[in-house]
DNA sequence: AATTAACCGAGACGGTACGTCCCGTCTTATC
DNA sequence: GATAAGACGGGACGTACCGTCTCGGTTAATT
């Protein structure tokens, strides 16, 4: 996108760039609750306006910080074995929900959607689990001949594993050979 | 229980019902991210001190206004017949995480959980859902002679509305036949 | 003074003494600014109401504390000289002052009436400092024959001196020889 | 003076001016007692912060806010003639101690400095009245030849006036003229 | 001996100021 | 015109103390 006339100093990239860092760097340094944009602005060596001018509040600057490594983390490659993709999928997804620093980006964004409808906005705009799980839920649908819609098929493929960890339960516990398994079951026609 | 030597003045019963009042009032009224300790003693007519000496946070007062309501509205009695048990309760469920205060309370807490490992350490230690699941899942359990375990069988009950609640999906596309029949599915041997 | 009929039980002698005696301790281990009734009650292992049934505010409990043993520092005796009895007294006014316990209550009480009319009219009613010179001034004016009042010479006296220590001067460089001789001058008829 | 490299949002001259206004108004209205940081900056119209940044105390404060008026209402004359000057001097001496507002704020920091030694230093740094009496002690020890230092001619002057009204007596009673005429008694040599 | 009444300790009560932190905005000089 | 710096008005935080109250328990003098 053109920047107008171009008249004046144009958006410094490195102080976009500093800011993300500074985000990241904190959220894993001092954690979410800790998370102001005071110190994000001092840590980036930025001035508080300058942060403000491009993002609105500090979810929006977490999102963009961790929205790429989250695509990253959750990609897996499809090998025409559906029940197999789905088990991969799914041991992406809890490493990513319990290990991950996106992963606790993301954790923190949906908590705060809970009691910010800003935030909400935001995360259901591109629901980066959802994208993440598309194609595994296509390869299995078309697999199983299913008529559950995706997106009934992507909270059944997901929901179990979210709410486990959402809910604060161990995620060891988890056995995702079984919940595959039982997720291609669900999906069979009768 | 005793409480203590009995010396000193006796808490004020009065005084506790006034703050959990008032946090039910407050949250409807002004929602989690305004609602203070400060807002929430005045609006008691109770000081501030009052309520850091039963309460340490927030998350803890609102824990205690809603449990009980939480507890009643996901309730449901068993007929017998497993499958129209689950849709009852997924219909509960989705009523509670939508459209209740107690379920608002509820969403909040779990959001704030994300962030802060206190009140993560509150919800683990009675879990709302997993507990109100409880009966149906054993009926549902016996019903099918799965193999599950009851942690598990309680993920895939509650995990897929659960999860198109908290990311932002529509509650209303939400299709209970459909989930408790897939239920059922997932849960049965082979 | 009788205690009207004598019915119930008499105040405890032992709580008045302990707390008076926590004050003295109080003063010296935190200071004026940092002494509470609450830190005061709990040093005498005592309840909170018997401090306030007895005494209004602390600056009564550390009038009472400090009064008596005020007086005793203050005291000098007349040898029939007068000039060396008054610098005797300005010696020992100096000393309590600056380098005594009950003169360092004394100073705060002092302190607090400039801002609280209820300590003022405590102190008024019985001014430590110029009843302790009362003899010293009657001596000297008697032997000067001054047509001076005893008010006018006491604040000839005590003036200079308090004036020094008050307002943050080093109290060592007070020439207490010098002050008696000028304040016989000053006394002496033309 | 320059204020560091001048970058940043220079201090706001009128959130100084009001704060000051905002220390003399209610000084006169609520008194010294009840005279509080949260007042003066909700009086002020100013943010708490702010005070706090330049001041670090009330103390601080009002003594910015009175230390103007204080020199002011103690400056006087000289006329040549030594002891009307030094009455002149001590009636202007207890008009400021007994009915100026800036005499209040005076003895309400000569009350503090007593037991918070961050106000004593405060006061000891430049003490208004001594600095006050500096000209007319000059003149008067000039006048008289005599051997005192100007330090112990100085609290001979005010000591006096100022123990009769610190210690509570009333300011009418004060024969200023015999008190001046005792003065240069006390100052003449042998 | 039983009753009565005032005192005792403990500690919770409604209030309020403390000093700190962060919010989001603003006003500088600098680049 | 965007930037770093940093002051601004505002307001919540959690703590401390205020002076009051309400308990159970104690200690006498009066019945």
């Amino acid at each position: 996108m053109v920047e107008g006339t171009g008249r004046g100093r144009p958006r410094s990239e490195s102080a976009r760039a500093a800011v993300l860092h500074a985000v990241d760097d904190l959220l894993v340094e001092v954690g979410y609750a800790a998370l102001t944009m005071k110190g994000i602005a001092e840590r980036a060596g930025v001035g508080r306006q300058t942060v403000y001018r491009w993002w609105s509040n500090k979810a929006e600057v977490l999102y963009e910080a961790s929205v790429t490594d989250a695509r990253q983390e959750l990609a897996v490659s499809l090998s025409g074995d559906a029940r197999a993709d789905v088990r991969a999928y799914l041991d992406a997804l809890i490493a990513f929900l319990t290990r991950s620093h996106a992963g606790a980006a993301y954790r923190a964004l949906l908590g705060e959607a809970q009691h910010d409808p800003d935030v909400a906005l935001l995360l259901a705009s591109r629901d980066i689990l959802e994208d993440s799980a598309a194609a595994i839920v296509e390869a299995a649908r078309a697999a199983s001949g299913t008529t559950l819609s995706a997106e009934e098929a992507t909270a059944l493929l997901i929901g179990p594993s979210f709410f486990r960890v959402l809910s604060g339960h161990r995620a060891e516990d988890i056995d995702t050979a079984a919940l595959a398994d039982r997720f291609m079951r669900a999906l069979a026609s009768p």
